[in-house]
DNA sequence: TTGTAGGCGTTATCAC
DNA sequence: GTGATAACGCCTACAA
């Protein structure tokens, strides 16, 4: 034992008669020891409790064993959002297995960017995952450049250089939410969109968009900014311009939830009178009244994604291009 | 620069015409350093872009300027609960002007308790933060018991050596949606309450069953799992067993909001026939129809606490009692 | 297959 | 106030 507590390789050798470089070798998993001396090395090492010192391993590899997952806005909803949870849940499910340690990096006010670049610069993790929401130009742009592995979570919005990303496909989701909807006899569908500086936003109502025109139907759009109570504004502004709508896909479960609440306040029912899809299947779409029919992202399996490409980066790959999901209509009784 | 592309301190050195140990000294703040040389140096930081290494620091102070989050519990539902986003939340807003990074260790799978406690045995980090819902006997008491600065996010059940921790009062906060459903003339009121293995379902419903002994009401309890699912279930249960229950405390707001549902679908009207109150304040309080009267936690500020308490056992303190916060009840239009 | 020795970038203890 | 210099614990040629 040294003075702090924690055995060093030194003393490990010691106790198995052996040389640091050996102890160094088994627990490195070098194939060239001799067997017996593995066993008297890990019998020490055993007895010793040794751990490896990841500072002093760091400072000679150059590697830090860990990774960031970054998200670059003081914006306090994106936590709160299940899709980070679920993010969060899908890489360091990944991760578990390796020897990565998952570093968490938020910005911690509004345009306290540059501690972010500083950190992520000064080699303390050897890679990133990038989780933001809002398209803020400089911040990405800048993260995209940084020589550092890197991945992002959804496609980042304003960055002019080729990333790899993995994302849910928003358009094709949002089309298979109206499709849905058209299949099922309804022909004034209105939505409900997202901020257009969000991926999430600007691709659902493409989606819908794209539909909308090719059955020939008129757009009926309102934008709301994913919360419930921006949803029970932009639902209100909606049947008020549109009064005679009788679809409606919202381009997240929180603003349906609200939504609902403003149709069965104007006396409308759901479904009979107006069908409603949401996007997401959060927990939410089971606690409405009636249940939310709505559109499923594999969440955990993205950020399982987002871990895998980014250790294949860090080993060396090159991989600089988006990689898109498929997603799921979940039909229970609110369309 | 060396091989790897971050400038040195002796680089900084030899720019600014000074020894590492004087670049050292104006890195770290020392006073002793005339404004002279502490400019000339700063220039050739600036120039440089030089960052500290982290390793090479962390190697001889022995500090490695991080503290862990653990979830101690391979249970996804960690994640996804609103609870843990806002301690998240309030722990890094709190360690953000601090030069400390969080690293977020989570148990992969079942029974993988050893690789946390080896981890955190390793001096990886100068200390830890345990946020678990579950009273998972062995490894509470473990982790309670290492020789590191660790902190509880709520009381844990089955520790039985003093600890440090900070909680709301739970006991309290159901005291008060008691008693303000007895206050607005309720007499019979039942309780969903959650899992007793986790303070949160033990602690509410004692203080439901406190003020239900006080107010010589005969108890009515179904137990739930804190899940939408398992709220809707125990209301069944509940409303078979107790069909004339005039109020209704539900220990998560989760489970009011299916309890909401399954009331509406008996035709019971809320909150005239049963006057229902939650806990947590999380969104959902306000998606559902009418909207849930609850009790609110100061969870960011929970999770400020926390890191302060650990920061301040990291300085050195001697923390090891709980600390107890109020909750404050949200009336809307449920109860 | 195993040991020797040098160095990774910092801080800390001395002198000066 | 500043500069040598010795650790800190580990990996990795290179030598044996």
């Amino acid at each position: 034992m040294n003075d702090s507590g924690s055995p060093t390789l030194e003393q490990v050798a010691a106790l198995a008669g052996v040389s640091r470089a050996t102890v160094s070798r088994v627990v490195n998993g070098s194939p060239k020891v001799l067997p017996h001396t593995v066993a008297a090395v890990e019998r020490a090492i055993g007895q010793l409790g040794y751990v490896p010192n990841r500072a002093a391993r760091a400072l000679v590899t150059r590697r830090t064993d860990s990774v960031a997952i970054v998200v670059p806005e003081p914006d306090s909803r994106v936590f709160s959002d299940p899709f980070f949870a679920g993010i969060l849940r899908g890489v360091s499910h990944t991760l578990a297995p390796t020897s990565s340690q998952l570093v968490l990096l938020i910005e911690p006010a509004e345009g306290d960017d540059q501690r972010l670049l500083r950190y992520l610069r000064g080699g303390h993790v050897d890679g990133a995952i990038i989780v933001s929401h809002h398209g803020r130009d400089n911040v990405l742009q800048e993260l995209a450049q940084l020589p550092l592995p890197i991945v992002f979570s959804a496609r980042p919005l304003g960055v002019d250089v080729p990333v790899a990303s993995v994302d849910v496909d928003n358009v094709e989701g949002a089309r298979k939410a109206v499709e849905y909807l058209l299949s099922i006899g309804r022909r004034r569908i209105g939505t409900i969109a997202g901020p257009l500086d969000m991926t999430a936003g600007l691709d659902r109502l493409t989606g819908y968009q794209d539909v909308a025109r090719e059955a020939g139907m008129t757009e009926a759009v309102a934008f709301g900014d994913f919360t419930p109570d921006g949803g029970e504004q932009a639902a209100l502004r909606l049947f008020d311009e549109f009064p005679d709508l009788d679809g409606l896909f919202v381009a997240n479960d929180l603003m349906a939830t609200t939504a609902l609440r403003v149709l069965s306040q104007r006396g409308r029912k759901v479904p009979a009178d107006v069908a409603v899809v949401g996007f997401d299947d959060s927990v939410m779409a089971t606690t409405t009244t009636p249940k939310l029919t709505t559109v499923r992202q594999p969440i955990e399996k993205l950020g399982a994604r987002l871990a895998e490409i980014l250790l294949a980066k860090i080993a060396g790959a090159e991989l600089t291009s988006p990689e898109v999901y498929p997603t799921e209509l979940i039909v229970r009784d609110s369309a």
